[in-house]
DNA sequence: ATAGGGTTAG
């Protein structure tokens, strides 16, 4: 039967008479080594065994082993507390010892109500509290977030005259700052002259934790004497709030005032080292570790290798990685995640199949950090599997991101059905899943259905914040939506209090632009209350050479040279430019510029999952164990693209000198290969997916078309910009792109 | 003999 302690406390104690104390003077209970045997003790076999031995020596008759054994059962990890009740029900008059140490059980287990319970029965059956009760029943009050009993709790030490008993007094503000009743746990503080540094921390704990830093700061910069806990907790606090350059300021003082950091601080300072960059810093604390032998320390080993690969060490990180014998589920995630914020995501998804190799249990951490790898690479069949993952072991988890996750992943794999399904299936959408779901259908060029869903936003009352804007905006960019652009860039500011930042000007100059109003575009650049950027000046430059504008086009790559002098897209965008306006020199001029700089294009590439493989294909790419089959295939689609009157256009290609590489380099593009290689490897009529680094030139563009009417395919491409998905002959981005 | 401040990644 299971004991609560309303059914246990019946004190049917007939079948045992504890005698009176025994006379063993305490020094050598001290030493006696039944002491280490209990400390030793891992599990209630023993436990039991122990207690078994106890009786056996009459030492169960002795108030002082009797406490041990009852302590043993009520607060070690390894302990039992139904059996603490059983032996404390067999005392026929518990000592107030006795009873706090059940209060302290039960104050530190999942029910710490029973606490309170306990200690009402032991006042009920005539026996008085002490110093010792009240931390233990402030504990289960600040566990519970119950002001009112707590403040109960208080008056009555407040009627026993205790309030100056420096523990109680701690326990107090402590949990007042814990239940949030901060007003409170500042009175006590201010009311005591027991001010050392263990209630200074407990206060400031309690405005870290609430967010008011300055507070805490004030109250830090107070105490006579800090010791180490009270600068981790300003420490942390600072780091937690994304304070960074705080958290590291603090560490520098704490190491002029020659206090030691601890694993805690260090795990502070590398995660503060691993969001600002701080690779200097970050090496000296891993230095410091070393030194002192922490290196194994598992905590700190994880910090490390996440502060090495947050600051672009990655190479690092994995020999630090590699070399951890007894890794955790910690270890494996920021090491996945270190890849996937290096936008190495091959490799990310490379540790995670090793992972799974080891039969390692993956987390929602683990999957956080996954998917975005999932995501660029377009590997929709490992998305597809983590989401029945997360179905099936986290059901009716709340870690919103995660959903979040699934969405974005499903939307930048081509699957936007799947990530709408998501979306509408969760029961509260965070801000966060309603942004991924509108950019989602910005990308696929579905510009109606994030306007409307941006609609049904604000109709739920939810208050939009600026990637919102970038979502909707984009969406009125890929739709040539201009009036509508304008229309909700005004009311950003008007109607949601959200101002613009640089890149909802982008979008706003892409949209122009696009549109061929450049008289408007470049108002907007000239009334921007900030610099334009790189992005701004590219996406003017790319308008320019869609709309012939040759003018505004030199102008615009010289203002984007200023800030980007190694961007190759630009001058081939400019020379595109030239070549269209036939001005000769000026290709060669810029192709001497290239070469001078000793700029190298970058390669197109475009990937596509097949079974659960991620294939890549670079421009003219041979490498390819299939390569002989996709290539009688490419010649296959270019005599029946020849055939549907497809004619290439060369316009694209003047930019590019190398006569013998422009042969037939249209028909090479990698986005040609992956079709390639799509059509010769999966069943008739299924949907290609595929992904590309660059945007699809316009020559691949109406190829794609023709080959997705004449394979009988649909073909979802996805490019640097946004999505394209061809059935029948047609584009979803009707040739606006 | 039982008591106070903080435990870790995204």
């Amino acid at each position: 039967m299971a004991l609560t302690p309303s059914s246990a406390f019946t004190f049917k104690t007939s079948a045992f008479q504890v005698p009176p104390a025994s006379n063993t003077p305490y020094t050598l209970l001290q030493t006696h080594p039944s002491l280490s045997l209990l400390s030793k003790c891992k599990n209630m076999e023993t436990f039991k065994q122990i207690h078994s031995q106890f009786i056996k020596l009459g030492l169960h008759n002795n108030p002082f082993w009797l406490s041990k054994l009852v302590e043993f059962c009520a607060v070690s990890p390894f302990g039992d507390l139904e059996y603490a009740l059983l032996i404390f029900n067999t005392i026929e008059n518990p000592s107030e010892i006795l009873w706090n140490i059940l209060i302290r059980g039960y104050a530190l287990s999942s029910n710490p109500e029973l606490a309170l319970e306990i200690y009402i029965k032991m006042v009920s059956l005539g026996n008085f509290p002490n110093s010792y009760s009240f931390p233990f029943l402030f504990k289960s009050c600040s566990k519970l977030m119950a002001a009112q009993i707590g403040k109960q709790v208080h008056g009555c030490v407040l009627k026993l005259g205790l309030e100056s008993d420096v523990y109680i007094h701690t326990s107090i503000i402590t949990m007042y700052a814990q239940i949030g009743q901060l007003g409170y746990a500042r009175q006590v503080f201010d009311k005591s002259c027991l001010r050392d540094a263990v209630s200074f921390t407990a206060l400031i704990s309690g405005y870290v934790s609430r967010g008011c830093l300055d507070e805490a700061r004030k109250l830090f910069d107070e105490i006579p004497v800090r010791d180490v806990v009270s600068w981790n907790a300003m420490i942390s606090g600072y780091s937690e709030a994304g304070q960074f350059e705080e958290a590291l300021n603090l560490f520098e003082k704490m190491g002029k005032v020659k206090v030691t950091p601890n694993e805690s601080t260090l795990l502070s300072v590398l995660s503060a080292c691993a969001h600002l960059g701080a690779l200097e810093l970050g090496k000296r604390v891993a230095s410091w570790i070393s030194d002192r032998g922490l290196g194994s320390n598992l905590f700190l080993a994880n910090a490390l290798i996440d502060m090495y690969a947050k600051c672009g060490e990655i190479d690092t990180a994995r020999s630090l990685f590699d070399g951890i014998e007894v890794k955790n589920i910690v270890s494996w995630n920021v090491m996945i995640g270190g890849y996937t914020h290096g936008s190495k995501y091959r490799e990310a998804l490379a540790v995670f199949r090793q992972m799974q190799l080891e039969y390692v249990e993956p987390n929602d951490v683990t999957f956080l950090n996954i998917l975005p790898a999932c995501a660029h690479l377009g590997a929709l069949d490992l998305g597809k599997w983590i989401h029945a993952y997360v179905n099936k072991y986290y059901y009716g988890l709340q870690n919103s991101s995660l959903w979040t996750s699934l969405i974005d992943m499903y939307a930048k794999c081509g699957s936007i059905e799947a990530a709408k399904q998501v979306f509408n299936g969760l029961e509260i959408k965070s801000l966060p899943s309603w942004n991924v779901m509108i950019s989602g259908l910005a990308m696929h060029g579905d510009a109606h259905g994030a306007i409307d869903l941006f609609s049904k936003l604000v109709e739920e009352g939810i208050k939009p914040d600026d990637i919102t804007f970038v979502g909707v905006l984009s969406a009125c960019g890929h739709g040539g939506l201009v009036e509508l652009g304008r229309r909700y860039f005004s009311s950003m500011v008007q109607d949601y209090s959200v101002p613009p930042k640089l890149t909802h000007y982008g979008c706003m100059i892409d949209l122009l632009g696009r549109a061929g109003l450049f008289d408007d575009a470049k108002a907007l650049v000239e009334t921007m209350d900030m610099e334009p950027d790189g992005a701004i000046w590219g996406s003017l430059l790319g308008a320019c050479r869609i709309h012939k504008n040759l003018e505004l086009g030199e102008y615009a790559a010289s203002r984007l040279f200023k800030l980007e002098y190694n961007n190759h897209g630009a001058y081939v965008l400019l020379s595109n430019i030239y070549a269209g306006a036939g001005r000769w020199n000026d290709v060669a001029r810029i192709r001497t510029m290239l070469n001078d700089n000793g700029l190298k294009k970058v390669p197109g590439c475009t990937s596509i999952e097949v079974d659960s493989v991620v294939h890549e294909f670079l421009v003219s790419d041979r490498t390819h164990p299939q390569g002989q089959d996709i290539y009688k295939m490419l010649d296959e689609i270019d005599r029946l693209l020849e055939m549907a009157g497809h004619v290439p256009d060369t316009s694209e290609v003047h930019y590019d000198m190398d006569e013998e590489w422009k042969e037939g380099i249209l028909s090479q593009h990698s986005e040609k290969l992956a079709i390639a290689f799509g059509l010769i490897s999966t069943k008739p009529g299924t949907t290609l997916r595929i992904v590309k680094n660059l945007r699809v030139c316009s020559n691949c563009h109406a190829a794609t078309k023709l080959i997705s009417k004449i394979f009988n395919r649909e073909i979802i491409a996805r490019d640097r910009n946004r999505f394209h998905h061809f059935k029948d002959g047609f584009c979803s981005c009707m040739d606006y792109w």
